[in-house]
DNA sequence: TATTGTTATACTCTATAACTATA
DNA sequence: TATAGTTATAGAGTATAACAATA
């Protein structure tokens, strides 16, 4: 296999829209390969760490995250069987299940949340101090522009239908 | 189905990497959408635009955007069914084909980057002048730090083996 | 013997529909 | 009648392996 040169640059390469989901989707892939070394897959880890930051039911995780709640019975029997999650009959509605982190869960968001600053800095490697924050708060902006909830990644929903 | 509130604040919301992430894969979304009424899918798109800037090889796209030549054969066979390329017989190397894109197939190309500008200004819609072009800047330099090729988007490629 | 393109098959991920138990 | 969770099935997208023609 050859690495191919570039013969005439196309059109769209230094644009914007280009840039932010380039690298973006690298950067997507740095983090889910220092995940993988922890056993939890960029998913999970949605899940968990929502869990963690309050209890809640599948149906209300589902909504969060834009997940099917068909396909978070999956993703919570994966987390349960590694003994990062419990389901508790809420005992307010019998129908639902509370997602309730264990210490073994939180450790695994501990741990994962301690590679976000290592990465960080790794992406930010070329850029200066006032720089780095200076792209965090451009970021966002657009972010806020496109009217993204905070913490909640577009991709862990899959492809959008509803 | 609700809007649910957030409890507590996730430790990555407002990381680097998570920025990242969250809004280059909304810009793709958005990118995509902007496709589908042309008719074309990203990576489709990915393959033409590389095609309409110099005929080449399918092991020669297939290399230079990461895409296995397996997968290349039914791309490029639906752009072929589209009219948008034709196959033509390398004639240096007989068990090649060179790709080389139709008059419609340039229109195409011709099409989605007249998108592209207005992708860029709906981005940077909060954003002044000079932010727009220093977060260009920033993201090129990201972009050369993490080593990624001008113009060929990580995610056409799948999920990585080779 | 290696490489280009091809085909067939398997695997992964997600969507859809239908079921149960509770409300 | 609607909702939370579950199960089964189908579909899209990608990877793997094996083949024919040419180098």
């Amino acid at each position: 296999m050859f690495v191919v040169e570039q013969t005439s640059p196309t059109a769209y390469g230094n644009s914007l829209a280009f840039l932010l989901s380039q690298v973006g989707s690298r950067s997507g892939e740095l983090f889910a390969e220092r995940l993988r070394p922890i056993g939890i897959a960029p998913r999970e880890f949605a899940v968990l760490s929502h869990v963690a930051s309050g209890a809640r039911t599948q149906q209300e995780l589902a909504d969060l995250l834009r997940i099917h709640r068909n396909n978070m019975v999956s993703l919570i029997d994966a987390m349960e069987a590694k003994g990062w999650v419990g389901r508790h009959r809420s005992e307010s509605d019998r129908r639902a299940f509370e997602i309730r982190p264990t210490s073994a869960g939180l450790k695994v968001v501990g741990a994962v949340n301690a590679e976000v600053p290592k990465l960080d800095t790794a992406l930010g490697e070329r850029l200066s101090e006032s720089e780095r924050s200076a792209l965090t708060s451009l970021l966002t902006k657009i972010a806020d522009g496109l009217g993204l909830a905070a913490a909640v990644h577009p991709s862990v929903a899959g492809r959008r239908s509803s």
